[in-house]
RNA sequence: GGGCGUUUAGCUCAGGGGGAGAGCGCUUCCUUGACGCGGAAGAGGCCACAGGUUCAAAUCCUGUAACGCCCA
């Protein structure tokens, strides 16, 4: 083994290995219960981001861990085929070579898309390996798989049956760039600065009478078919049920009374465009008004738009505004800002037209779906999140499922070039039922979401009843970022009820969002992104996965290297320490359970406290916490004081000790690479490979990663060694730091007396007498009763238990006076500030009296123990400095 | 406009009724045979602010401010 780890090449080869030997693959098995999860699919598209970086270590450490735990885990993988996105790629690609999607047609144009899948689309998955991720790569799946498609079109045709879904003329949001409808959660809203713009209506019957209205869309005033106002309002009471002249127009349009109002925006006036805007819409149908629509889909005015006619938005508006300024009905406008929506996909400004599209209902799903998180047959973590999930259940909206692209799930719909006939059916019917016509293919596609919502069933075989579905759904955890909540979790849940009709997951884990450490969201545009890839190169996989592992508590947080460092710095640690108990084990020893000395016996009670620690912290997922409580046992237990302690026995001339002390090493660190393998799987994976004599057994195999989670023994827990070996490390640390402090030359060693009335505990420290000495750099160590006891000579006593042991180190007349002066003083200091907080307590009565009988007496000690340091250190200054200790 | 979250050491963050914690950074020291990606000893906080509840508040409640996210 090297003094320093370096992972790449470990990485390779047992990534490698394990997919070799098909270790991560689930098969159908009775017996063993069944652990499942199934990946958020990555957009085919898609390359690694710190997102599914940290979602994918999530989710291998559950997957590990109950490999562990003797389940049979399937962590289900694939692709989304992302509709747009995916279409997108590939038209960029075409438009490079100078051709267009319509140029190919649509079969050619579909070859191509699979082309460019089979070349790129598995580019993610390949980038999952090198982060360790443990998924049934056999099981891959992708959304338009052969029979995922079949799952999708006999959903859908069901839900049509059921009336659930249905073609309607609605407003809805178009991507003039897409080219297609897109629903409410695929729209951004980004604040823009715009221009609000007064224009004056002029009033039936009067010559000089006007409505002001207040519009940030002037180029949609030929669309308008009524201004309204707020039926509270007083200055329009008495236009209410007359009519306004659409201006640039000769129509006339009814001046109608609306609640939406605001009355505070604007002039209380506004001009309603039912075919351009959502609120407008609404308003139309509640008044029966007409809707006019005005603009194309291609995003220009329609052709009737006189001087506007074919000009973009903005060309429009600002040409309209001219126009309006010719026609003397122009007021001002004024600087604006507010919300507009964007295509979340490709950022162009969201066109709200009236269209004829396929919507889903989901109001019959929401029940169920909504009664499964109230009951908690699924429960979101953190539960703060089945909040934000039931609102939006309670108010779901219809939701347009049809796409205009030639990439995705095209709808399994027929219309009739000779009747009226809709057909929806799973297999492509031959002939109009009706009336014998040829059918046609509707040409739209459904939204990429609408078939993401059938994951966790259809990639298991749904409809058919196969063997994986019934073993492995439900699935027992789905992991994934908070902002897909609506959009996918949810449709999950609704389908997952509504089709195999169960839950699709039991728990939900929502994990933080990584920002860039400008605490914003990480940009690729902006460049504040940061590749999981680079650093996987830069620190490892393990490093990498501990180092997000060890950042993702249940708040957002920013991304810090130094927290990738710590997961390496840790790395190197344990790498470290393993490298020396595997140098420094004789032949021949094997890992034992020999709790020979207080050391032994407090780290095999520790290591049982923090094994049944991490076993709850992975169960309840707060794998952030896991990984500090099994970085601090490593360091600051096992690698600060047991490792360094062990090096006496292990070194020294007791044969028998040497073998004991050994076998402890070993087994306490094969116990750790079990507890860590979860999080860091290859360098745990590696070392377990370098531990001596590995007979293949089933709680010892060859693989690290098919270990049991590792056991513990009732019988290890020991208080008394426990608390000795507390002792034993603050008197350590007091004399290092009296030593420092005293500023003595490092050849000077003084004699140790440990006075205690204790003596047990004192004998357990007077066991690992050699280790003492080595670990404070004393001399020699003896015990007494009392003080009274010593040799004469010239003591310092040593800041440590305050109770119980005292250590007084004799340094015959080398302490510099002025040095021991300032360490008394402010030692007393510290005590005085001690005992007065601690005093200040209990003259309360009412502290004396309510507070728990345990925690007054604990200031009870506290008082006793500071008054009886106070008074030994008055002595020591008025004996060392010979004055008074001042107060 | 509604909701949620955050505010703790110079920085990034844990903690969540009974003496403030980590990593990084900082100071001093260490070529001790696992590790300088290390070891030893330190310095450094009115726990955003204001009220309340409580014997006791960084922690619970209310409000304020700033920042962030979601929804309309």
């Amino acid at each position: 083994m090297t003094a320093r780890y370096s992972p790449a090449e470990v990485e390779e080869r047992l990534m490698g290995e394990w997919l070799d030997r098909s270790a991560f693959h689930a098969e159908v098995d009775d017996g063993r219960p069944a652990y499942s999860i199934v990946i958020p699919p990555p957009n085919v598209t898609g390359s690694l981001h710190m997102g599914h970086a940290l979602n994918s270590t999530i989710q291998d450490v559950l997957i590990r861990y109950h490999h562990k735990l003797g389940h049979n885990t399937l962590w289900l993988l694939g692709t989304d085929h992302a509709g747009i996105a995916t279409q997108n790629k590939v038209e960029a690609a075409l438009a490079n070579e100078g051709r267009s999607k319509e140029d190919l047609g649509r079969e050619a144009f579909e070859e191509r898309v699979w082309e460019w899948r089979r070349l790129y689309g598995s580019t993610i998955i390949h980038q999952l390996k090198s982060l360790g991720c443990s998924c049934d790569y056999e099981r891959e799946r992708f959304t338009m798989d052969r029979e995922y498609r079949r799952a999708v079109a006999k959903v859908f045709v069901d839900l049509y049956r059921k009336g659930d879904i249905y073609r309607d003329v609605y407003l809805v949001n178009w991507c003039t760039r897409c080219g297609s409808a897109i629903s409410d959660l695929e729209v951004e809203h980004f604040e823009r600065n715009d221009k609000l713009y007064y224009v004056r209506y002029p009033v039936e019957g009067e010559e000089q009478e006007f409505l002001t209205v207040a519009t940030t869309r002037p180029e949609t005033i030929l669309g308008d078919t009524a201004v309204a106002v707020n039926p509270e309002d007083p200055r329009y009471g008495r236009l209410v049920g007359r009519r306004a002249r659409v201006p640039l127009t000769d129509r006339w349009v009814p001046i109608i009374a609306d609640e939406h109002v605001d009355i505070e925006f604007g002039t209380g006036a506004l001009k309603i465009t039912p075919a351009h805007d959502p609120d407008d819409f609404e308003i139309g149908v509640r008044h029966g008004l007409e809707s006019i629509s005005v603009i194309t889909p291609d995003g220009r005015m329609f052709e009737e738009a006189g001087g506007l006619a074919g000009m973009d938005m903005d060309e429009a508006r600002e040409r309209s505004v001219d126009m309006l300024e010719d026609e003397g009905l122009f007021v001002r406008s004024e600087d604006y800002a507010h919300k507009v929506g964007h295509c979340y996909r490709c950022g162009t400004v969201i066109e709200p037209l009236l269209s004829l599209q396929w919507f889903m209902d989901m109001k019959r799903l929401a029940e169920p779906a909504i009664a499964c998180v109230e009951d908690g047959r699924v429960r979101f973590v953190p539960e703060r999140w089945s909040g934000v999930y039931l609102d939006w259940m309670r108010g779901l909206k219809p939701w347009c499922i049809s796409r205009q692209l030639w990439w995705g799930h095209r709808l399994p719909v027929w219309y009739c070039d000779a009747c009226e006939e809709i057909v929806v059916t799973e297999d492509r019917p031959q002939a109009c039922p009706a009336c014998g016509g040829g059918l046609r293919q509707e040409e739209d596609v459904l939204d990429t979401w609408f078939s993401s919502a059938l994951w966790p069933f259809a990639t298991l075989g749904w409809p058919d009843q196969t063997p994986e579905l019934a073993e492995f759904y439900p699935t027992s955890v789905l992991s994934t970022a908070r902002d897909i909540i609506y959009l996918w979790v949810a449709r999950m849940i609704m389908m997952g009820l509504e089709f195999p009709g169960d839950v699709p997951f039991r728990e939900v884990i929502i994990h933080p969002t990584i920002m860039a450490a400008d605490g914003r969201r990480m940009s690729k545009s902006l460049g504040t992104g940061v590749d999981p890839l680079e650093l996987i190169s830069e620190y490892g996989a393990d490093a990498t996965r501990f180092g997000l592992v060890y950042m993702s508590s249940a708040q957002d947080v920013r991304f810090s290297s130094e927290r990738i460092e710590l997961g390496r710095n840790f790395a190197n640690k344990f790498w470290n320490a393993s490298r020396f108990v595997l140098q420094g084990v004789p032949e021949g020893v094997s890992p034992a359970v020999n709790p020979a000395t207080p050391a032994d016996r407090w780290i095999f009670s520790r290591l049982a406290d923090v094994t049944g620690e991490l076993a709850r912290l992975y169960e309840s997922f707060d794998l952030a916490e896991a990984a500090r409580v099994i970085y601090r046992f490593v360091w600051n237990e096992f690698c600060d004081w047991y490792v360094e302690i062990a090096k006496a026995r292990l070194y020294g001339d007791d044969e028998a000790a040497r073998q004991e002390v050994a076998g402890n090493l070993l087994y306490v660190l094969e116990h750790l690479l079990g507890l860590l393998h979860p999080i860091m799987p290859f360098i745990t994976e590696e070392i377990y490979r370098n531990l001596p004599q590995i007979a293949a057994t089933e709680s010892h195999p060859a693989a690290l990663f098919d270990a049991p989670f590792p056991a513990t023994d009732p019988s290890w827990g020991d208080p008394v060694a426990v608390k000795a070996m507390e002792v034993f490390t603050m008197v350590v640390t007091g004399l290092r730091s009296a030593r420092d402090e005293l500023e003595l030359p490092r050849d000077v060693v003084g004699q140790v007396w440990l006075i205690s009335p204790d003596m047990t505990t004192a004998e357990a420290v007077m066991q690992q007498a050699t280790s003492f000495r080595q670990l404070s750099g004393c001399d020699c160590v003896d015990v007494a009763v009392s003080e009274a006891d010593l040799p004469a000579g010239r003591y310092v006593s040593i800041e440590g238990p305050e109770a119980g042991v005292k250590a007084m180190l004799e340094l015959g007349g080398i302490v510099d006076p002025e040095k021991e002066k300032a360490r008394l003083l402010g030692r007393a200091a510290r005590v005085r500030k001690d005992l007065v907080k601690a005093q200040a307590k209990l003259s309360k009565e009412s502290f004396v009296k309510k507070a728990p009988p345990e925690i007054v007496n604990e200031e009870r000690r506290r008082v006793a123990t500071a008054e009886s340091v106070l008074k030994d250190l008055a002595r020591q200054y008025r004996e060392r400095i010979g004055e008074e200790l001042p107060e």
